[in-house]
DNA sequence: CACAATACGGAACTATCATTCCGTTTGTCA
DNA sequence: TGACAAACGGAATGATAGTTCCGTATTGTG
């Protein structure tokens, strides 16, 4: 992660735990109260100084995109296992779609992050966001192949989706039912 | 709009036009640079002082509102004009979101609306969004009797699916299309 | 056990903005 | 035209929050 060359000498040991509690603690601020969470805040909770936080990461954006790079990897995994499922490919590529949405329920800061973030949060997961994208590439195209989905859409079309979807997560309105937009939309993917 | 007992003396002229110029500029500020936009800079580009902008908009939220207010004016309009029109009922309605989805096309104001923003920014469009629902649902209801929209959707899953397309509109990712989104979108919705 | 090298803590700094205040100007009416 | 209320302008205020700085503490090594 910090080191591109991996010689330097290793971490001291706090350091690296140090590292891990701020990230618990971030996770978890950011999880429950968005993108305003202070650092001072996300300092508190690891029981640690602000300066300690900087010092893991240089500023807010970098520690919120950390987050979000986590959760895509996260993403990446659930994607990476569906590969190796066998059933009605559109029902795979779907539940992958299910799962992958719920990585971000109850998490605001993936919702913000999909939301109003720039590209700047995102520049830091760019790298596990491109390999969902292949991986749910490789799930659409056997399902495209099987005729179960719609031959037009894309890999690209769904973070899009997603994002809609997501959008539908952060308002608190009772009529807005995430589970229910994502059905609605797993529904325009499949094939008629 | 301002005094709700219509009594009351009448506004002086410099105020009314003041407080015209300043919601032009309004739209145009917030329309351009989002939520982020700031007060002075709405009170600079009406050519009037900071202090006047608060003497009509006693918060930077009820200026937002009632910008937000206004758009869903509009799009309750297109829905009315909609209810006159014949044709195919799903036509007229998918017409009419495309219309309405429009209008927040290219301003950032409205699409932080429908995202971000709180109930405190909403509450000023309350009755106007109302309206706009319940015309959907005439529409809609419309479409459903011809047997040409899915029966198991109600008006009240029109504004989430909306901000999810919103979603799409603020992304500037080539591959983030709103149109095609809200293509999508409306195909999950017909009959099948 | 020293002694660097690392890391830590948290007060202080800074920038940003919404909002307020009050002295001045302008519109209206008799 | 004179007087008064209504409106204006914009400097000042106050609060928030990201980031920096530097004196102190901890860790690992010879």
């Amino acid at each position: 992660m910090s080191p591109s060359v991996e010689s330097e000498r290793p971490q001291r040991a706090d350091a690296k735990r140090n590292r891990e509690r701020i990230l618990e603690s971030a996770r978890e601020a950011f999880a429950a109260d968005g993108a305003e969470t202070q650092m001072d805040e996300v300092a508190r909770l690891a029981g640690v100084g602000v300066g300690t936080v900087y010092r893991h990461f240089p500023t807010k954006e970098s520690l919120l995109g950390e987050l979000v790079r986590q959760k895509m990897t996260r993403m990446g995994e659930n994607s990476r296992a569906a590969l190796e499922l066998d059933g009605e490919p559109f029902a795979v590529f779907a539940d992958t779609l299910r799962r992958n949405v719920a990585v971000a329920d109850g998490d605001a800061a993936i919702q913000f992050a999909m939301l109003g973030a720039g590209d700047a949060v995102w520049a830091y997961a760019d790298e596990a966001v491109a390999e969902v994208v292949a991986l749910t590439d490789e799930l659409m195209t056997r399902a495209q192949r099987a005729g179960t989905m719609r031959k037009d859409v894309s890999a690209l079309d769904i973070p899009m989706l997603m994002c809609g979807v997501c959008a539908t997560m952060t308002h608190a309105k009772p009529s807005f039912d995430w589970r229910r937009h994502l059905e609605l939309v797993i529904d325009a993917l499949r094939a008629r």
